[in-house]
DNA sequence: GAATCGCGTGACAACGATGTCAATATCTCG
DNA sequence: CGAGATATTGACATCGTTGTCACGCGATTC
């Protein structure tokens, strides 16, 4: 079985030129498909590269090429976070338009990794960065960024440095979870959100207090919790929430995993207080929860697309783009006060 | 703002030599800390480089080192399904540890699209590869599998191909879910099954039929339906064969995709048939699914180790692990035949 | 005091491909 | 038929790094 030793080289083009006869040069070029090599030199080469089973080795290529590659990083939370995986997939089909492959990792939500993470990208030699991030310091980036490197944001904005970014209308879209719920009579509405350190997380709860207070409500103060950031917690939260007299009517969480901690903490609930969530998730239908929902594929989309036109040489200043939230109406938040 | 050209090129290691008045390979020497350096000379070294905001060139590096990169290529099916993106993260974590990345690109299911993401990932030089396969033949990657890059099958074994792999214990897990069933008194069960042409779907209907048949029951018979290749295919299936008379007493779904299906085809349904659910999902405890679960981290996580080993060195047999599977009971694959 | 050793350093080749330029061979046109 | 254009090919340098080898020098050894 293990008659051939693990390193046996692949060949190079060397060979396969020896082999058919002709100079390194113009291997390359029959290869390459490149014009001005006679018909019968080119099949010559090609049948002997397949002999060979030669693969052109593409870090040389890079290499000569201006030592660029084809790839693209991405830096993420957790790819096991649908949430994260929505955006990864949306990154992926865009750049594959341009033949770019996608390099991804998970940061852990960890500042230093994710740095790390950056540094072991930028030696790969990425031609563009994307970066949901962690930490909240981004300037260490901003050599990088006059350095030919493109960065993106993905979520949350860069900090400390200009660069381009996509980001969700966070505010607008707490605000009209907000509007949906005292239009329909709910004055004691809690708020259950996660690291209030987080930008997104600010822009939602900002959102949602700015609501509050157009409608002179102020009903909600008892019933705020912040950095709430895992499951457990965020369905004691609401456990604990409900036990309170008088308990709230309404609850908005502001994000997927704060809205499935809600779901766990109401189950066994009868008389169920109205809920909306920030972020759409996949079973929302059937479990009938309305949700403040927004294209998460279109988010990586347009990141892979500002980075992709910014690898084609576009300069000017960073631009931001927002993706647009809409109140998907599933029962859950249509259910009136107590 | 676009005072720099973006194409200044990064400095060199030559450039940071000259700065630092020492030669090319001293300067290379101090940065990578080799023995046998001058403290002084190291500091001035390094001083030179931070000044220039030098980074070390991976592409070079790697080609001098022999031409293969520390990364490790995924192909899989559709990132945006949580069965893959779970693996993805499990394989991730695993070879970060080892200090190697991992690129993922999507198949989108398609055979000829997964062969050149294939070999896209050959030419940059992975150093091994991981494919959750789509197309059933995989006689192509034999050429490879004796140059030197290992090949880990995940999901779905290797046709035509000697090569690791990390599958689910189908049959068992499909089997376990009947006699579940079966236990609780059901004899109308329905079956409602992706492609069969795809081994774990397979193998996941034999289970199936082989507990039926253990049991003497053939009432299953008329309840099967196979090719169920979409969410809202498998909800319109669900419905026809709760219209049948007798309609089926309960109902086994063969993927995470199909019981989604059946959730929404028997949402309005008042007299819930009992419902079990291959993979198990994130909100299945809200919903009271009963699922047949499985580690999909450690599915990732197993294959990574089996490709680190072959990167390692390692030779010997092409090796399957299977992973086992559990019945998570939540509810719904308890309810008793009407 | 000569031989040996180890340290710090640098010159040079090499990894495997592509770009530049020059050298032929072949063709076209007046 | 000669001049100029075109097609086909190859020699050589090059991308940015690391490995090999050799050199000079001060310290150690017998």
């Amino acid at each position: 079985m293990s008659a051939d030793d693990a390193s046996v080289r692949r060949p190079t083009l060397t060979q396969v030129a020896q082999l058919a006869g002709v100079s390194l040069k113009t291997a390359s070029r029959a290869l390459n498909r490149e014009p001005n090599v006679a018909p019968s030199t080119g099949r010559r080469v090609r049948d002997a590269a397949d002999l060979l089973g030669y693969r052109l080795n593409g870090i040389a290529r890079e290499l000569r090429r201006g030592a660029t590659s084809a790839l693209v990083g991405l830096v993420s939370g957790d790819l096991a976070n649908p949430f994260y995986s929505a955006v990864a997939s949306g990154i992926e089909r865009e750049l594959r338009q341009h033949g770019l492959l996608l390099i991804t990792a998970n940061n852990d939500e960890d500042a230093a990794l994710e740095r790390s993470l950056v540094d072991a990208f930028l030696e790969r030699r990425v031609r563009a960065l994307l970066v949901i991030p962690s930490g909240s310091d981004h300037e260490y980036l901003s050599i990088e960024g006059n350095r030919g490197v493109p960065f993106v944001f993905l979520d949350r904005p860069p900090d400390g440095l200009a660069a381009d970014a996509v980001l969700i209308d966070n505010a607008g879209g707490a605000r009209s979870a907000a509007e949906h719920l005292l239009a329909r009579g709910h004055r004691r509405i809690a708020l259950v959100a996660d690291l209030r350190r987080m930008a997104p997380q600010k822009g939602r709860i900002d959102g949602f207090i700015q609501a509050m207070r157009a409608a002179g409500n102020d009903a909600w103060e008892p019933y705020v919790r912040t950095d709430v950031h895992d499951v457990r917690h965020a369905e004691r939260a609401v456990r604990e929430l409900l036990d309170l007299d008088p308990a709230p009517t309404a609850i908005f969480t502001t994000n997927n995993r704060l809205t499935t901690g809600a779901l766990r903490g109401m189950r066994d609930i009868e008389d169920k207080p109205a809920l909306i969530g920030f972020d759409d998730f996949d079973l929302a239908d059937v479990l009938g929860t309305t949700v403040v929902a927004h294209d998460m594929t279109a988010l990586g989309r347009e990141a892979a697309r500002l980075a992709y036109e910014r690898i084609s040489g576009h300069t000017g200043p960073a631009r931001t783009i927002v993706i647009s939230t809409s109140i998907i109406a599933r029962g859950s938040g249509e259910r009136p006060p107590k």
